[in-house]
DNA sequence: TTGCTGTGCTAACCCGATTTAGCACGGAGC
DNA sequence: GCTCCGTGCTAAATCGGGTTAGCACAGCAA
């Protein structure tokens, strides 16, 4: 394993100085090169195929082209690894790699990792939620530059925010049903305040000009669903729709309607949230509402990299994709 | 926001040179220091909140407690997350952190990935696929410290692998079906040569004395098994167990069963393997072998960080997670 | 007194880059 | 001949640590 080429090797073998090899190879052209000396030391770097230490050079720089993303959970969700693999794309692009930390959600470890990093150097952060919702900004990071990923601030924002658009996502689920003349419409899933998506959601459906006929109250998970939608269908108001908010939540809705003898979509349409693998899966597929979570992880890097003016929070378009879950209400 | 403290700054507040400090904090013992000036400088680092520049310190003694993780795919599936988080977490528990490069198995981008991580000095890599199989070392690895993860070289291994143990799983799923009384067992998934998994699997239900019925072949999806188990339900030999190679393999199967109107399990018992989210969730859940993705991330961290005498190739065990979709053969 | 030994510390160099300050040289103008 | 200016480069400082070599002093023996 032979040791690296320095740029001192460069200069040498160009017969300059280091100081010259320097300037030519940062490309500063406020210091007079001449054009032969500029060329001899591009083409020693290319005949040694030098690399910079970016350490050495971040040492002196104080950038290091790289970014920390800070993770409540890098993969509870399989979702979370969407966020990692558009964050590091894009950091790639920039030419800039990631570094992650898990915190778990402990405040603890989340100060450690920073710290871990900033010792490290990193250029800034990513603070990234698995779940879009509100969060509070750790104090180590205050003073060094950040962009909220999937996340918000409490009030007004001290730096950029990367979100999905789950209102208009709202707004598309709803106009999936009523577009085919559903009007009976049922809600699964719990809007709870934590959950800021569900509130988004349901502000998008109503802005559909959707009144949602009844709504099945359960957590997110199939089980539940299964059991309260099981309830709601022999003993609720009759509806031709159901908006779940999310796609375990139509998993569990599925198995309900099956065992209630209702074909999906001839009995019932299904219009869901997330657009997760089970989606694609489910028999018949089922249709619906993409989190754009690579999306948002690029978004996010960008914004770091090329930050605004002032900060903006960017609300990125989730998009609809059909399958067979949705068909006309029967008679 | 205020520039980092120094080891000059520590020493300055200590009344000793900068060289004693750094004596002290890297607790060198073979250098003579008075009890005295070591407490002093101790509680100025203390009281500084004093935190060395990894940078400047990888500079000299050139090692940066960084990892890199090299990812044919960081999450087209969920599971590579799993890899992620227990990597992470491992290399958190040794002070160290990783950085992850996604290569999408292109081998351009996995030279620029690697070449982006030794310039920032890593300290070694984990070489990661999200699929176990057989895989070729890229050669600008060679000569820098890695640990095979997931993944094997052809011949003799120069460095040590960390795979799952899954002969043993196939042996733990077909005892799963024996163990309660069944004997006509069918196969479903293709043993595919590309699919290192397969052939071991298959290996290890041979080791539990199971002779396979029947092999239905189809890819590794919902949908190519629901159409190949539909098919084989309709007109192979009547079998009381199934073994799906995965947990959409076992989607696709449950579906076919639920049409041809047999039940899960009184008619009809299902193994699998992965143990994905989606075997909590299917009805009946589904007992699974489950994949040991974290375990396999922390352990190749703990064998790059402590490495063996000589390369070894680590089989973490699988467990099987007993669900509701396995009971004894009616009748 | 001289020499030797051990203790406790520090000056100076090194890692590999960037950056500041300034030197050497040639030609033009007076 | 002397100054002035522009051109083209380099010496040296700097970033923040780790590491080597060696200095100053005290105590003790001869």
């Amino acid at each position: 394993m032979a040791s690296r080429v320095t740029l001192q090797d460069v200069a040498r073998h160009a017969g300059v100085s280091r100081t010259t090899a320097s300037f030519v190879l940062t490309g500063r052209r406020d210091m007079r090169i001449s054009v032969d000396a500029e060329q001899r030391v591009l083409r020693a770097a290319r005949e040694l195929s030098y690399r910079p230490n970016l350490m050495a050079r971040g040492l002196r720089t104080r950038t290091t082209h790289t970014i920390g993303l800070i993770s409540d959970t890098v993969t509870t969700e399989p979702f979370a690894g969407d966020i990692v693999r558009g964050a590091v794309n894009a950091a790639l692009r920039h030419d800039n790699l990631l570094v992650i930390g898990e915190t778990s959600g402990d405040r603890g470890v989340e100060e450690r990792v920073v710290q871990d990093m900033l010792d490290r150097g990193v250029d800034g952060f990513l603070y990234a939620s698995t779940w879009t919702r509100v969060s509070r900004l750790p104090a180590v990071l205050r003073g060094h530059p950040f962009v909220w990923l999937n996340c918000l601030p409490r009030g007004r924002a001290s730096a950029s925010a990367v979100i999905p658009d789950e209102r208009s996502a709202g707004t598309l689920a709803a106009s999936a049903l009523t577009a085919v003349g559903h009007e009976r419409i049922a809600l699964v899933g719990v809007p709870s305040p934590d959950v800021w998506a569900a509130g988004e959601r349901l502000a998008g459906i109503r802005a559909a000009g959707v009144t949602v006929a009844a709504t099945v109250e359960c957590d997110w998970w199939p089980e539940p669903a299964y059991t309260a939608v099981s309830s709601f269908l022999a003993t609720g108001p009759s509806v031709t729709g159901l908006i779940c908010l999310n796609d375990r939540i139509a998993l569990g809705a599925y198995q309900a309607a099956q065992e209630a003898g209702l074909r999906v979509p001839d009995d019932l349409s299904v219009v869901s949230f997330d657009d997760s693998d089970l989606a694609a899966w489910l028999r018949p597929s089922l249709t619906s509402v993409a989190l754009p979570h690579a999306e948002l992880g690029g978004r996010a890097v960008d914004l770091l990299l090329s930050p605004p003016a002032s900060p903006l929070v960017e609300r990125v378009p989730m998009r609809l994709h059909e399958r067979a879950s949705i068909a006309p209400p029967s008679s």
